[in-house]
RNA sequence: GCCCCCUUCGUCUAGCGGCCUAGGACAUUGCCCUUUCAAGGCAGAGAUCACGGGUUCGAAUCCCGUAGGGGGCGCCA
């Protein structure tokens, strides 16, 4: 049978990674398998429905490259494939529910959740429904319907027994019976809840394997339980693990890494994002780390997906961000860095230049900025205490001998480019005689003002050009 | 309150009864390289496998209990 997953998303705005990363397993599982990857949308609250936000689902999609085969916005054989385009299905089988007994109106009040749920209220339980809608008499009923009283379909749970279903990584699941409640399928408003609906496309599109967050396992008995009043196979359930944020709490955006959006403003790039969360609760089975996104569709086995939530670490996903940097053509890695260098630099300086220099040394493109400012930016009441090194044993006094040898020996090379700068240092250091770190140590601090560069001496005086660089080499000695 | 789930270095994880004196990666520390601070390479430190009982010749691995954490109990998804 062919696999069909399907990545289900509620329209709020923003992608969030732990979203993301059931979107990727998903679609890896589907693409592993030669399936199908199906976007279907949420959108049956309408009381929250954010402007544009379907528009952020597709972007996202689009930019990780996590590319669906069926959609709202191209159609296919299981569709219309937003959930507001179907009502009429989920009235149908909600109505052939209450006709079969599995079923049933209820009028009752709103019970609106309290928003601080500070003490729970003592004796009578605010947790679940009664059920007495469900024992009305068949004129009480019409009575109610006859004036016109709104209400809803709730789902008939005989409090006997208990169910139980297999989840793929958590293994059986078995819940009681009373535990469950008459939950709502259809709300006032005509709309399904997600728990409805769920249980509903996820059987009309074909679902195979039904991938998400964990937060579902306690309600998944009450959708078996749907699924058997309608007679319909029960698909692989696969409840995945959360992601939790540095505090161990849940991610939120406040940590701003909780958004794709997020992710990317700050550089990172989408196929060390998607590499990263991968990692987040599955692994490959063997030592590799680093995957490009079609590896992982190779490597991908929800086998391998563990139960322990995980906790987001930004530093390694830095890590790994600059693997990928690294792996990049230069060509490409240059045209990313542009959209993050500033408008001095591109404009003032050899960026293509700059892009092979720095490259290696690019943990996430957001950092561009801070690393290039020694370019423009230059302070010139930087500490002169940089100049003092212990390893390559410079200090003040030896610093100011060394730049002025320097700036006379730069100033005659006749073209200021790598090679002659290079050579014209190497051969000083050898004649002094220096270790070479010990020249390019002074020249280093002078061009740049700051101890930790992304690239070296000469590169920075290459890309400054002879005067810029021949001016600081003079201020340095001046101010020694 | 009731129910469900989880628990191996700081973090991500390997491990599915003997290969474990618990392996790898990030971070951290030190060393090396000397066409450069960095990057890269190498090495070290870091986990009484949450705790307590069992089962077994043998347990991180199986069973029970406890604790801690997470989730659910919405006309949210």
């Amino acid at each position: 049978m062919e696999v069909r997953t399907r990545f289900a998303p509620s329209p709020t705005g923003y992608m969030h990674i732990g979203n993301l990363r059931t979107a990727l397993y998903a679609y890896l599982h589907a693409r592993k398998n030669g399936g199908k990857f199906i976007l279907r949308i949420e959108d049956t609250d309408q009381a929250r429905l954010v402007e544009d936000s379907v528009k952020v689902i597709y972007e996202s999609l689009r930019v990780t490259g996590l590319e669906h085969d069926e959609g709202p916005d191209m159609g296919g054989p299981v569709g219309p494939y937003t959930q507001s385009e179907r009502r009429p299905l989920y009235r149908q089988y909600a109505e052939q529910l209450v006709k079969e007994g599995r079923a049933y109106r209820c009028f009752c009040e709103k019970a609106e959740k309290q928003e601080e749920p500070g003490e729970p209220d003592e004796g009578q339980s605010i947790f679940g429904y009664d059920g007495r809608c469900g024992r009305l008499a068949e004129a009480e009923i019409k009575q109610k319907l006859d004036s016109g009283l709104p209400f809803v379909i709730r789902q008939k749970i005989d409090k006997e027994g208990s169910t139980s279903f297999k989840d793929f990584i958590y293994g059986d699941i078995v819940v009681e019976n009373k535990q469950l409640d008459d939950q709502i399928l259809l709300k006032r408003d005509g709309f399904p809840t997600y728990n409805f609906a769920n249980v509903v496309d996820d059987h009309l599109m074909g679902i195979t394997h039904v991938m998400r967050g964990c937060e579902y396992i306690s309600s998944t008995p009450k959708y078996i339980l749907l699924y058997r009043a309608f007679g319909w196979e029960i698909p692989e359930h696969i409840h995945l693990p959360h992601i939790l944020g540095p505090d161990g709490k849940k991610l939120s955006k406040r940590e701003g890494s909780a958004a794709l959006s997020d992710l990317l403003a700050k550089g990172y790039l989408p196929e060390a994002i998607l590499n990263y969360i991968a990692l987040l609760g599955w692994n490959p089975g063997t030592e590799q780390e680093f995957f490009t996104k079609d590896q992982l569709v190779g490597a991908f086995d929800i086998a391998r997906i563990g139960k322990a939530p995980a906790i987001f670490d930004e530093t390694k996903m830095t890590w790994l961000n600059a693997q990928h940097v690294k792996a990049l053509s230069p060509e490409k890695a240059h045209e990313l860095f542009l959209k993050f260098y500033p408008d001095t630099v591109i404009k003032g300086f050899d960026a293509k230049k700059l892009s092979g220099y720095i490259q290696g040394k690019v943990e996430k493109l957001g950092d561009l900025p801070a690393m290039t400012s020694f370019l423009t930016g230059f302070d010139e009441n930087y500490s002169t205490e940089l100049f003092v090194n212990k390893k390559n044993k410079t200090t003040l006094e030896s610093c100011k001998e060394t730049l002025t040898d320097l700036h006379g020996l730069l100033s005659g090379v006749d073209a200021w480019e790598f090679n002659p700068l290079l050579n014209g240092v190497m051969g000083y250091s050898a004649q002094k005689p220096l270790k070479l770190g010990a020249v390019m140590w002074p020249l280093r601090i002078a061009l740049s003002g700051m101890t930790v560069t992304p690239t070296g001496a000469i590169e920075i005086a290459e890309l400054l050009g002879r005067d810029e660089a021949l001016r600081r080499i003079a201020l340095a000695i001046n101010r020694l």
